[in-house]
DNA sequence: CGGGATCCTCGTTGATACTG
DNA sequence: CAGTATCAACGAGGATCCCG
């Protein structure tokens, strides 16, 4: 284990943290780990109480994090395929814990 | 790899991400876990900058949430010692392999 | 189909003052 | 010392409409 910086308002852990803690990037992750490549439609289908301006905006910010990957076909109508990048992946285990501890603990937390 | 509920709006993993999701809870998570049992002023000096009001209400929701222990001696002036419960060092894992996943990737996330 | 642009609301957070 | 109470502000998030 590191040691965290004492001015704290700047180091790495506060950054992974602001990064990771809003409403829909763990979610939209851990669905993309799931099911491989998805479409926009997709993942929409399989978060559906996101709405457009979050998946957009969240995606967006992913992909500039170089999370996941962004790939876009010239056609029409118009294809976007998002994946996982290596950096995403290597991610995913540590999602995967917390998933399972919170399996794990589920009852005590919430009852 | 468990199957993340369809439903999911009302699945274990939103519990745990709504939990943890905010500004502070994880930082104070992790102070806790470096320096083992630590007063209330004592964690208000590791985050200098979190307000009397934050450190308070996310301490106590943490308790509800039986992550951390709160131990309070009737002395004069008072006393109050918190330091994680079980539940709450079983998660400090993930808590690291997501902490040093940041430390790996950093600049590419910044930069 | 996959978004972007707007507008608006509501909850989280912060500053300050006070207390047992 | 370890909080609580109150008020104010800010920004994430949602609803809706529009567009290539």
């Amino acid at each position: 284990m590191h040691t965290l910086d004492p001015l704290y308002p700047t180091c790495p852990i506060r950054n992974i943290i602001n990064r990771m803690s809003d409403k829909w990037s763990l979610l939209i992750l851990g669905t993309l780990n799931q099911n491989g490549i998805m479409r926009y439609k997709e993942l929409n289908a399989a978060i559906p109480d996101i709405s457009q301006k979050m998946l957009s905006s969240t995606l967006k910010r992913l992909e500039e994090d170089k999370l996941i990957n962004r790939k876009m076909y010239a056609e029409i109508p118009p294809r976007v395929e998002y994946s996982l990048t290596k950096t995403g992946k290597e991610f995913m285990p540590a999602v995967d814990m917390m998933v399972n501890w919170a399996l794990e603990h589920f009852d005590e937390i919430v009852g």
